[in-house]
DNA sequence: CACTCTTGGAGAAACGTATCTCCGAAGGCT
DNA sequence: AGCCTTCGGAGATACGTTTCTCCAAGAGTG
């Protein structure tokens, strides 16, 4: 009683707000200490359950609600997880990866709300103040580029960083990715089987690690089977410039009898600009492209395409910045490698521990000459050659 | 210099901590006192310039970063604008609005961004927990339900909330819409323009604001013009009853000869309904399809969509929410619809004040018996009938 | 010279929580 | 009876800012 007496008493001169309720206004009205509401909410300390339910009941009856900001200032946890991607002209997200990122930050959002954290979506390109000023627990960012001044501000900060997208020269706590080369691979070995003597490739100007990767294996596999490399690359964040690529591919001398387009809109533009040049799919033109939209399916004829598994990609990318966030206390240089999967990291000494996921082929009428029945078939495993 | 001596000693038995720099230690490195070093990085007080770089200057050089836990704390602001999601299943977001949201929430970002607030995207589903953890400045709700809970709790932590979606009974502190009769006026009238004698409606079983508002326009229209009402409703959450429906709409005996269908798929189920029943589109078949994709502009034919223009509701809804955040101190019932553009405002006395945002019908050939270039055509004014 | 302003800046009080430390009291053991 | 242990809970401090209040010294003014 006294003590509840005291601790109301507690702000002086202050006039009387009539506020929301503070963990104080709960105590008082509970008659006991600050410290037993806390430790009665939050399940901690040693209290009778009695005393627990009654200032439970008391902090209802108030309508006391934590405030968020002054636990995340005392515990040094947000709850909160950055999004972040990098931007190319002023809108948030670029438009040839929509459909991917859209997927992807959607499933990252749900596994990371089942875990109890929220994400905040931050582009790359956000005036510094914005997201300086936002408590983060970590953050996801996709496809960093070398020496991302975004990536070492927040590893300098202790910021844990998982990035989509192999890392060139970021200090990433960790990262995922697609086993690009060998899903490019398995796509060329697709085409070839259905009867595709040159196989080009519309690719990127960009240097992200997709489109490089991706690019360097086509040409390894060229180089491996002994074909001329027929490819036309255009700035994939330009939607325009995608169909003119796709057309100056089909009017080379040296046409192709089959494209895969790195980028989603490509199916579609790679279809009119066959319908242009009189080539139909897929009698003389197999085609596929990547994309994780599902018109494809619609198209005339359907298109075969190849599925980056965005979904899992952003479960497994939240799941991997959570371990990180909630397994090292904080600054000191926690071994996190054994937090992850040993299955799949990449067989290194050196950090930033990696995980390949799989790709997925879904084969449709573009790319079979023979019967077109639609099968889903499963990426050959990184072994094989 | 004593000044200075004396702030560092301030932590006492605390061994050394090597994290970051905290504006103690700015303050002490560069001999001030932490309220000009606040006062100079943030641009208030009376300083001299020269002390005003002095601080920047050994700010920067110290790595410092303000606390954004410890200002939002003190200030009361965070910075930070939640984004609900009205769900239906476990997923974040549901498909059959899948583009329209992700416009809506790029659009919402891109605009919270300039005014220097971010974006967390909170399903209305998460758990209380999540939710109720996070210090949220304001919240924007996409079509709340009646009575959404949700609302309420937000406002009565006095946290403002703006709807997109005019709402049916939540205290919304202001509200955007799409004149959604106007536009299913315009398309009807659009068809009846075409040649249409039997207009039929594919619709929801749901009740939000937007296929409610919308089917009751189309009943009025058909009550109007004397025709019997032609429809058929499914649970647009579920993506594949869709297809099913549209196959029952034309199945019928009294089949429209005309169709406008209110989500997004609809386009694509209907087309392939029709080729499955031998209509032609549009010599058999007129066709209207509420939807943000352009894959419409390729489908064959190109089929005429209304668009709700996503990018203008999300920039304006947010820019409603954070006029009021910023206009209103906190809790007292200031007249906030003094800071809103009276032009928009529905001439009521009662709040909330609401905003109604033009839609878009883009006409292409499924819905022109005649020439079938494509035009854009702006929905006719609110007030004519 | 006595006085008022203005300039430049220091002190200290919040903001609302979590948690570390410590203490009294009641019971159990030798 | 003295000592140890557990129970139940109070006190105080720290988290890192922002900001309100106030003061000292110099500059101008009569």
């Amino acid at each position: 009683m006294t003590a509840a007496a005291n601790q109301s008493g507690r702000r002086p001169t202050t006039s009387r707000r009539l506020e929301r309720a503070g963990i104080r206004d709960v105590a008082a009205a509970a008659g006991v200490s600050i410290t037993t509401v806390s430790d009665a909410l939050n399940g901690k300390g040693r209290l009778p359950d009695e005393t627990r339910s009654r200032v439970r009941e008391v902090a209802e009856r108030l309508g006391y609600r934590p405030s968020a900001a002054a636990r995340t200032l005392r515990t040094g946890r947000s709850g909160l997880i950055g999004l972040t991607v990098t931007t190319y002209g002023e809108e948030p997200f670029t438009f040839t990866e929509f459909a991917y990122f859209a997927e992807m930050a959607r499933a990252a959002t749900s596994a990371a709300l089942g875990r109890g954290y929220a994400l905040v979506v931050l582009p790359a390109s956000s005036r510094h103040d914005v997201w300086g000023n936002i408590a983060l627990d970590g953050t996801v960012v996709i496809d960093p580029p070398d020496q991302d001044p975004l990536v070492s501000e927040l590893y300098r900060s202790g910021v844990p960083v998982v990035s989509d997208g192999k890392p060139g020269n970021c200090p990433v706590t960790a990262w995922v990715d697609n086993d690009h080369e060998a899903a490019v691979l398995g796509i060329l070995d697709h085409l070839s089987e259905a009867g595709a003597r040159r196989i080009g490739l519309l690719t990127g100007t960009s240097t992200d690690t997709y489109t490089r990767l991706s690019t360097e294996a086509y040409l390894a596999w060229c180089t491996k089977v002994g074909q001329e490399p027929v490819y036309e690359a255009y700035p994939a964040h330009d939607p325009a410039s995608g169909a003119v690529a796709a057309d100056r591919l089909l009017a080379r001398p040296d046409r192709p009898d089959a494209v895969y387009g790195l980028f989603d809109p490509n199916g579609t533009d790679l279809l009119a600009a066959a319908r242009r040049y009189g080539l139909r799919v897929p009698d003389d033109l197999l085609l596929v492209c990547c994309s994780e939209s599902d018109v494809y399916a619609t198209t005339e004829p359907p298109i075969t395409t190849l599925s980056l598994k965005p979904r899992k990609i952003g479960t497994t990318v939240v799941n991997l910045l959570i371990d990180a966030i909630e397994g090292v206390d904080s600054g000191t240089g926690v071994d996190i490698a054994r937090l992850f999967p040993p299955r799949f990291r990449t067989a290194g000494n050196g950090p930033p521990p990696g995980t390949l996921m799989p790709t997925e082929l879904i084969v449709r009428a573009s790319s079979q000459r023979r019967s077109p029945r639609t099968t889903i078939s499963p990426p050959r495993a990184p072994g094989e050659v």
